[in-house]
DNA sequence: TCCTTAATGGCAATGGTTTCCATTACCAAG
DNA sequence: CTTGGTAATGGAAACCATTGCCATTAAGGA
């Protein structure tokens, strides 16, 4: 049933086999669901998605995938700070531009963004290259989020 | 014991009691072990500290006065990735001038900077202000991490 | 097709954090 | 200085996302 989606010949293929790791069908589904959400999912989000097709697929399994996939750098992990942790593909190989996330403190909303990406980048860029040189640090990722109140959650909270 | 160690006359009392919150013995040697600190501690690591003055505080109270200390503003939560949230004053209170966090995803070991702060607190300042308007969020807060390797375990894992 | 061994699934275990509830102790009022 | 209402506390149990364990299954090279 994962077909990849038309979205090209399974792309992460030979990255998996690269290191060593086996094609099989969970991660195949897995791939697929995190592929087709546009959004950041949740372990259990996967879990169920997946289930629905492949009820054979224990949730352990979707933490083993996940846990290679951030390791191989096609997933991003996040905390957003409600207990759960949520993954999403990283850039580059298929939908989600770069964007980095608005938080509500109060209904845990998150809101992407990819507006001043490119001066954030810009400067991430240029401090990432600084911190490296004084730190004898190899960066390879960052996160950056902000955290604050929402819309709706201000005007629940009164006013201002 | 915790006598605000010479730091000003209790500077945080008043936003406690502004609060409607009780200042209390356990209250007093959390923050007082807080204030001392001078990088960001897990709650069973001010557990731990505050243990030793004053057995009879249990690890509730701390994640209960944490708990109310990061909503006051007053105290920063993080999460470094190693299952256990830190914690840390805000600046404002004392220590700590505003910094951002180097965080190697080996060792887990984590770099408070403050090289290149001003840069990104400009560019922070801009982007906050565009995106509030635009998505009429209050931002209250922000998070900036790097990750990736630290020195020792880039060697560890083999030159480059 | 066969065989080695990675991958899997179900369930138990882990561990940080939160909830519960009876008891304690702030602290404002008298 | 007492008193009383109620927030705060501690200890243990509950929670719950995540991980470990182990017998079983199946990828995929030979």
């Amino acid at each position: 049933m994962p077909r990849g989606n038309g979205q090209g010949p399974m792309w992460w293929h030979g990255r998996f086999r690269g290191c060593g790791y086996r094609i099989t069908v969970g991660r195949e589904a897995i791939l697929d669901v995190l592929t087709r959400a546009d959004k950041h999912l949740s372990a259990e989000d996967i879990y169920i998605k997946v289930h629905t097709a492949y009820p054979a697929i224990g949730l352990t399994t979707i933490y083993r995938t996940l846990e290679i996939l951030v390791n191989l750098g096609l997933v991003f992990k996040f905390d957003f700070g409600d207990g759960r942790a949520r993954y999403e593909l990283a850039e580059g190989s298929k939908r989600s531009a770069h964007h980095h996330h608005l938080i509500c403190t109060d209904c845990k909303r998150v809101i992407d963004y990819t507006d001043f990406i490119d001066d954030e980048i810009e400067l991430l860029k240029q401090t990432e290259k600084g911190l490296s040189e004084k730190y004898n640090f190899m960066i390879t990722n960052h996160l950056i989020q902000f955290y604050g109140l929402c819309d709706k959650c201000r005007k629940k909270k009164g006013g201002d």
